[in-house]
DNA sequence: GGTAATGTTAGACT
DNA sequence: TAGTCTAACATTAC
């Protein structure tokens, strides 16, 4: 689930719920999804403080409090949850952190291939793990320059986070769709024209998919009929299903004509 | 029971 | 060197 837009609407979610309040305690369900840093680690660098901000760099989420930074990578079936203490435990609850109001936010995983870290800033973090700038606040000069001179499909480009981060999978497909660009379209072979095409398409993708409602699975028309075989709404032509880099890519090969 | 699933990463290969 | 491919991780759903 969480790509950039998922993970945008997590860090409202979390900046309505859960800052500014006292933690009491952070509670370790599951170890195996920390990195470099143990139970007693975190609660000694968060216990009595409070989270000041929630704020994304691609897919992870930065909870800042005091000195320390609590980093979220929700991996393929991460999400937040803020609810009562004592309600009755979540059966994927991986992190507990309790407020002194009586409160939670939970870190929920069925799949448990998120991680959690705890980072001195969100810049350092950031260059640590070689990510690129965050795809929804690239400018088009930017986006060009990172293209440039670069060999390669353009939609493994698109989910390279070293490069832009925050794309993965759906939103990829998603925004190739809506740019008209052929998933293996290599990149060295797209000219300023389409390119200006596939940083506004980009955009207003992710717009999209933020201001969407949580739930709500669909960001738009392609994602709605990840099916091999269905007709493409924009076109009348075939949804076909490729393998790129071991993924599934769903696309239609009449309108994504290698313009 | 095989297969694939929105993510990341390491290693082998071209 | 840069890019591709495969497997692995863990768990569930079809």
């Amino acid at each position: 689930m969480p790509e950039l837009t998922e993970v945008e609407r997590f860090r409202k979610y979390i900046a309505a719920t859960s800052l500014h309040k006292s933690i009491e305690k952070v509670e370790v369900n599951d170890r195996a999804i920390l990195r470099e840093c143990s139970p007693g680690m975190l609660n000694s660098r968060l216990s009595g403080r409070s989270f000041s901000s929630a704020e994304r760099l691609g897919k992870h989420l930065f909870l800042p409090a005091g000195g320390a930074v609590l980093a979220l990578h929700f991996g393929m079936t991460g999400r937040p949850l803020y609810r009562k203490s004592n309600n009755p435990g979540e059966k994927d609850r991986r992190l507990s952190i309790n407020f002194r109001n009586g409160y939670s936010l939970l870190y929920l995983s069925r799949r448990r291939l998120g991680k959690i870290r705890l980072a001195d800033d969100i810049e350092s973090f950031g260059s640590e793990l070689g990510l690129g700038p965050d795809a929804l606040y690239i400018s088009l000069e930017t986006f060009k320059k990172i293209f440039a001179g670069r060999r390669g499909m353009i939609k493994t480009a698109l989910m390279d986070q070293k490069l832009l981060a925050g794309l993965g999978n759906i939103l990829s497909d998603e925004i190739l769709f809506s740019a008209g660009i052929n998933p293996k379209k290599q990149v060295k072979d797209l000219n300023s024209k389409t390119l200006g095409i596939l940083h506004r398409e980009m955009l207003r993708v992710l717009n999209r998919g933020i201001s969407g409602k949580p739930g709500e699975g669909a960001d738009s028309s392609l994602s709605s009929l990840r099916a091999d075989g269905e007709n493409c709404p924009i076109c009348g032509g075939v949804i076909r299903l490729i393998k790129i880099q071991g993924r599934s890519a769903y696309y239609c090969p009449r309108h994504q004509n290698n313009s």
